[in-house]
DNA sequence: CCTACAATCCCTATTAATAGTGAAAATGTT
DNA sequence: AACATTTTCACTATTAATAGGGATTGTAGG
């Protein structure tokens, strides 16, 4: 199967570098670039692309026709392409992110993922959390070990290790910085203020 | 020895419960009670007191006043006593909080440790991290791993575990969900705007 | 020179978390 | 009633993190 793959990166060398391991992961694709997200629109709308990789600065400011861009494309697979701390809520836009500092394994194994939901989708549709799994998001980025939620929602361990595995599964998100931001992002929890 | 404490508690409930549980841990203590942050400092100008436990509603908004009043009395350990999703920002001004939430024996443990740094003082001086604390706490609210840390900053897994435990030392902070909280109100991270 | 501090690395033992499965109740929906 | 979803609990094996020690090197200040 062959895939048309955009990519959407202000830097030419790092655009380079995704471009090169692409190619060495899968040589039946086919690659086009942009540098803005008119030029996305322009792009998709002409051909059928299967994957974007776009650079979230891109974007930002421009939620809207992002989303909207989603939203008639369906069935792409977009992933982000970050260099800095990550924009958790632009993030949560993406099936996947590249952070620059991965290793290449990293990014091999994302690019990977990306190419096996293709050919298998649903997989990476977002998913929303059930009342009980944001109960346990809650106690988690309060500091709360696994036991502790355990206790506090008279549950057991197993429970809440279960509706983590959920939550991990359903977010993306592995860690439990990650799923701070997430939640404060989400508004299920706020954030300190003075 | 014999200690004034203070307990500014709108919650005539919660200021029964703090009470009731100093009073077992310690019975050489006399109990003075506040319902605001004049009477607090009303009562610090009148006596001696040695511990303070004060619920962050009462100094939300008058800052200043609260942080003059911690300049003046010094030695003085501030602990705080919040009900929802804790006040970082507020927290950090604090030697310690109480969660109301906590259970029994982390309230004692918080309560004898406040005993044990007034009788050794210093213990609760809030340090300020180091460059490489710094940088390894970055990493970690990132989401990585104590091992991918070490890579990143080709260090071995030791002296991240090492950096670690100073920076949970100093910042009092146990979970990561916490630290990133703490990282965001340090302003070590930014938070995703979109 | 001596001291304090930062940064680095090492060890053991214990606890916590994760991955990968499985499955039984309870609830909700058509 | 049948089906989907949620919530609950379980097991195994592996990896990660924590607690609590100790130790060395280099550097800046008194």
């Amino acid at each position: 199967m062959k895939y048309n793959i955009l990519i959407a990166e202000p830097s030419a060398l790092v655009a380079n570098g995704i471009t090169s391991m692409l190619t060495r992961i899968n040589e039946h694709i086919f690659i086009s670039h942009a540098d803005s997200l008119s030029a996305i629109s322009t792009l998709l709308n002409k051909g059928s692309y299967s994957l974007v990789i776009v650079n979230p600065m891109l974007i930002q400011n421009k939620l809207d026709i992002f989303k909207s861009l989603k939203k008639n494309f369906e069935g792409i697979v977009w992933i982000s392409l970050v260099y800095s701390w990550y924009d958790a809520n632009l993030l949560s836009l993406f099936d996947n992110a590249i952070h620059i500092n991965d290793s290449g394994e990293q990014i091999k194994s994302i690019l990977e993922k990306a190419f096996s939901s293709l050919n298998n989708p649903h997989s990476t549709a977002q998913q929303s959390l059930t009342e009980r799994e944001i109960e346990v998001l809650k106690l988690l980025v309060e500091g709360n070990s696994n036991k502790e939620i355990a206790e506090k929602l008279s549950l057991s361990a197993h429970t809440v290790i279960t509706h983590r595995k959920n939550i991990t599964v359903k977010s993306g998100i592995k860690s439990v910085s990650g799923l701070t931001i997430y939640a404060v992002v989400k508004n299920i929890i706020s954030l300190p203020q003075d």
